[in-house]
DNA sequence: CATGGTTGGTACAGTGAGTGCAGTATTTAC
DNA sequence: GTAAATACTGCACTCACTGTACCAACCATG
């Protein structure tokens, strides 16, 4: 049903062991940010907790920080995968919307409470605003594949895109520093935001 | 008129030597970013172009990137005091959008196309994302003391800042590639975003 | 199994951003 | 005219990140 083939390799010993350091990198890092800060972690100190090199760290890892976000690629991919799927049929605002709903609503809260204190770090807002970026250039594709290029179109796509996430943002980070689920007002905002097309009743969820 | 004295002391020769050289540090880096790109570009080169030591440009700027921005501080200063001017008695969402219409009327073409000429560049998008934060942060304080700091009002106040401030971002930077402006167009889409209490006329422009 | 290409990891050397510190020289304040 | 303040310098240092050559384990092929 995806727009691409989900390849589900049958995962040879190399790639278990490839993601095994990954992991261990990854939750190292995560776990000395928040113990002694994110400056006063090294990188070297994450790798040797991890048992690898330094260099190690780099085959893994762009920059520090992305350490802290290891699941990012896939997640963007699995965004982008929802919603072209079955893109050109539907009224993208109204598609979008489920979509972002259905991500929402999918979110476990364990992964909430880490994504927010993250975000706490001030040294790590920048790989988190990245991380925004992709996923508001990646709306705003797909608004784009709907509306065409012209740059009236192209400007709606983005302020649309770039409203959604900043919405989203401020619900995970406001709901995050008070432990509510805030979800629900973000939808709410949202769909008064957008007006009528985003008020059609949800009938796929 | 502005809520703090806008201090516009004698200045003397040693201040004017320093903005001096402030200044043509920040040109020598904008002009060596746009030549032959950011990340081949030292900060010795732009120290050295500007005819100081290394060490000195961080006492101007705390980051290489930072330099692409020179007066983002003052900027944001302004653009709090503006905001703050006689800021309890109107409409918080109408005094808004009257300090964010002067703004945009106000900001001139050439800053424009530096602007969205730098944001290209992938290297300080970063930098540039650090600029809106601060302004996001502006603007949810300012909401929320009209609405006050209960959880639904910080994420309506953030929601808003953050959406306004990605309407604006949007607008830049379609427009600056298209060569094309479309500040009215945003501030048209502000409006249908924010119903009624956006609706009214703007007396004071 | 053998064998050879592929690949995850290592070691090492290097670049460049950013910081702390101890100065020097000029300006400004009294 | 002298002393405090300050713009700037030089130097040594840390650390993120990269290029390169290399090793060893894996895996596909015969």
């Amino acid at each position: 049903m995806g727009h691409r083939p989900n390849d589900q390799r049958p995962l040879g010993l190399r790639e278990i062991q490839r993601l095994e350091t990954r992991k261990n990198l990854a939750e190292h890092a995560i776990r000395l940010f928040k113990a002694q800060g994110f400056d006063e972690t090294t990188v070297e100190e994450i790798a040797s907790a991890a048992g690898v090199s330094t260099r190690t760290f780099f085959l893994h890892f762009p920059t520090k920080a992305a350490a802290a976000f290891p699941d990012h690629g896939e997640r963007v991919i699995d965004f982008v995968d929802r919603l072209m799927d079955g893109a050109p049929h539907v009224n993208p605002m109204f598609h979008l919307r489920v979509v972002l709903r259905a991500r929402l609503e999918t979110t476990d809260p364990s992964r909430l409470a880490r994504y927010t204190l993250l975000s706490t770090v001030p040294e790590l807002r920048d790989e988190d605003s990245r991380t925004d970026r992709d996923y508001e250039e990646a709306i705003a594709d797909y608004l784009m594949l709907h509306w065409g290029r012209e740059p009236e179109a192209e400007l709606r796509a983005n302020a649309v895109a770039n409203t959604v996430i900043g919405v989203a943002r401020a619900a995970l980070s406001v709901g995050g520093e008070h432990g509510l689920d805030v979800r629900g007002a973000a939808d709410d905002m949202l769909q008064r935001m957008f007006g009528s097309p985003f008020d059609e009743p949800l009938h796929s969820l």
